[in-house]
DNA sequence: CGTTTCGTTGATATTAATCAACGAGCGTGG
DNA sequence: CCACGCTCGTTGATTAATATCAACGAAACG
């Protein structure tokens, strides 16, 4: 479908990086990732191994299968989750924004591919060095577990909307937990911005571009929302909630 | 759908337990279980905390939005994980077998609810005594770390089916890794026990009971498999992982 | 400024859901 | 021990939801 090859680093956007995250102790994402697990001691050591990273959109992080050389984490842009089926057809696990960790700490392959859907930014460590970490650092086994609870918890959301939810409501859950991942980041605003195309959204949904398409505009008919350039406004939370539940 | 109220323990099947899994050292699970990650000295200790219990088929182990009391290791049968939406659609999230770890460590309440198909038996931790356990020993977080990276690749898995495929491949799909994980459990046979209704597959499958029976049927009709009484038996494995990949 | 990509909408096709009937197996009670 | 009533699984007929095919306009891009 989308299946376009990698994109180098831009040089250019590492500069970017270079002076907007200088380090670890002064990362406005720590506090959202990770890291908030480490202590300031531990976030000096931290700026000796971390890689600043900028990608162009459609840049793979890394693919489904390939060997895990590095764990990530965002710091700003959105990437895509997914993996293909033999045929073509994609499936997206998850987008990550700022703050979610990225990779795999204890098995050895990549079981899905990252892709950057904007411009992103992220910082990786080479996996061996974390792993030496986790092992030195129980709360930070702590930590990455916790994170993967939730990751857990939310796998689970989107079995239960992919195995039992119709398109309205789909589309209306993803809406809805979207913007709430969102509010964690910035500023909780009415107009959800969204970065990934519609494509991207069916491929995540388990439905079409046409019926993804066809659906934002009959929840904007029924006034439950408005479609902005880039993105959608909710009118009605409350119905819309509702929509989502089922 | 099932909706049946929880029953409560058997003390029969309970004295079941008592002398089959005397203690945690001599457990036939423990090497398939997170007990794997104790040392003999642990071991002990395990059995002075831990709770053997039996239940008859349809029991309820613990319920979507309660309050996460205790942690549990599956010794014997199937059990049932599922989501209910408001309006009674349920989602089976997964089936525990043998060796599984049930329940949330880290987050206060159960996020599904889990019922026995058949007679099972489980050993139980209390929550609190599980946490302590975990803040004391690293290699315990690890091993129950290991087995959440494993629990997040099989829901990517599902979301997959779920979002991707159709029911031809989702049922292939659901045999094969169904035979794949009592493999680890019990000898290999070419008779795969379905313990759970068709009712149970199609709420795991994302479709209706009427769609399993006809899938099961054509894949019997053109003899990838045979259905015998309580489960099926697989005539040609490759034909079915083929199906079964998409 | 042409060309491509993306999103929208309409018409039709297809898959799986729904509605319905039936038979087999099982447990219970006469 | 048999008969009745249930539950469960299967199969058939029809319907509904979403996919597919197709056309088009607008924005983005070279």
């Amino acid at each position: 479908m989308t299946g376009k090859p990698l994109q180098d680093i831009s040089p250019s956007t590492e500069k970017v990086n270079e002076s907007h995250v200088p380090n670890c102790s002064t990362c406005t994402t720590r506090h959202l990732s990770i890291c908030d697990a480490l202590g300031p001691k531990e976030l000096v050591t931290f700026d000796h191994v971390v890689q600043h990273r900028g990608f162009a959109a459609k840049a793979v992080l890394f693919e489904q299968g390939q060997k895990a050389d590095f764990v990530f984490s965002v710091s700003e842009g959105t990437i895509r989750l997914f993996r293909l089926l033999p045929d073509g057809r994609r499936q997206i696990i998850g987008f990550a924004i700022k703050g979610d960790f990225l990779g795999t700490a204890l098995a050895e392959k990549h079981e899905y591919t990252a892709e950057s859907v904007d411009h992103i930014r992220v910082c990786r460590i080479p996996r061996s060095t974390f792993l030496q970490m986790l092992d030195e650092k129980p709360h930070l086994m702590k930590k990455l577990h916790e994170i993967a609870g939730r990751e857990i918890h939310d796998s689970q959301d989107q079995i239960v909307l992919l195995g039992r939810k119709n398109a309205e409501e789909r589309v209306a859950a993803f809406l809805l937990s979207f913007r709430e991942r969102l509010a964690r980041v910035l500023t909780r605003s009415v107009t959800i911005p969204l970065p990934m195309s519609r494509q991207d959204i069916a491929d995540y949904l388990g439905l079409t571009i046409e019926t993804v398409s066809r659906t934002i505009s009959k929840l904007a008919r029924d006034k439950l929302i408005v479609v902005v350039p880039d993105g959608i406004r909710i009118l009605d939370v409350n119905r819309l909630v509702e929509l989502a539940e089922g």
